[in-house]
DNA sequence: AGCGGTTGTGCAACTAGTTGCACAATCTGT
DNA sequence: ACAGATTGTGCAACTAGTTGCACAACCGCT
């Protein structure tokens, strides 16, 4: 259900085509609402069907052929809508905590080996959102724009920075276990 | 792809009929992995059709009978399996976080009162949280299972003074904003 | 004995997200 | 000039998860 407001909030930011959303994707909005490029196609397609969204023009879209979105009026609305509306939020999913989980009952055999892997990957990704701030939001840049962003990459080195906590803890527990290790 | 791991999981501490896993999935288990109980029945059915549970004789299984299940040791296996096998973390996914994204570019109104339930929300699941850890992990109780299960416990009750913290945070932010509120 | 709520089981249809592939255009080295 | 890699766009099929409903059995009341 957020596709769609995700890509009209990076099409606010700056107009793109499909592939430059996909780029984007992939480094910041990607950070807390991953999609892939065929998902970004088939919802530009539908967003510009339903008039939330249309192509610059001064483009001949034929196929393979670069095509840029810009957001008309009903899109900004809509994203405005939604953005106010009350939603609960997402029931929990956590594959790890489930693993952990289900260790307890039939035992921690190779599990370890995988919590060191996700512990590097969290610490990457923290050192990278890290980079980020340093680069984008020094110390006097606080535009109203500016703080809310900072918020939302502040919550990503939060969560980043627990989960490499979390993890240290569960290897230090893992290895005062008995068993084979 | 988890949702057979976490009731196999959860037959494995216990064996139990599919609404005796609803109750239990809206409780423990669902902290970290959410199921409706027609996603468990449906899901009960392919496990058995599988070979890894089956049904608890002595019942007479007629549709509304009360059925329950165990898990056979192809079922253990599987999960063993699973377990310890490498996994990638699912890609991101939070809306609160989108929406403030989307809040930077489309003004901040009518967020305040959401966050505020967030926040109350996340308030009472951390109180659950602690008062489980007080009713289920006293000091003395750290058999290998209980530390592996109070880890879990413990994650949760980061994850949500975590968000307490940071929602508070950002309804301060909002607070200084200049527009409507 | 029969009505009305609650408990327990389940199917069907839909929506969101993923995976796999296809194909056009453009650039790059020979 | 053309072969092969890279860039950009997109369809189709599948899998996972959600929503809405149906129906049987039991329980308590009158």
């Amino acid at each position: 259900m957020s596709l769609p407001h995700a890509i009209l909030t990076a099409l606010l930011e700056r107009p793109s085509s499909g592939l430059e959303l996909t780029r984007r994707f992939d480094r910041s909005i990607g950070y807390f609402w991953s999609a892939t490029h065929q998902q970004i196609y088939r919802e530009l397609g539908k967003l510009e069907a339903e008039g939330y969204i249309r192509t610059l023009p001064a483009e001949q879209p034929a196929r393979g052929q670069k095509k840029s979105y810009e957001v008309l009026p009903a899109g900004r609305a809509e994203l405005a809508r939604w953005t106010a509306a009350a939603q609960d939020p997402r029931p929990q999913r956590d594959v790890l905590l489930l693993r952990l989980r289900a260790a307890a009952v039939v035992g921690t055999d190779g599990l370890e080996a995988d919590l060191h892997r996700h512990l590097e990957l969290h610490r990457r990704q923290l050192a990278e959102y890290q980079e980020i701030q340093r680069r984008d939001f020094p110390p006097g840049k606080d535009a109203p724009e500016d703080r809310l962003r900072h918020l939302v990459l502040r919550a990503g080195i939060d969560l980043e920075t627990f989960w490499t906590q979390w993890l240290t803890h569960a290897l230090d527990e893992l290895g005062e276990l008995p068993g084979p290790r």
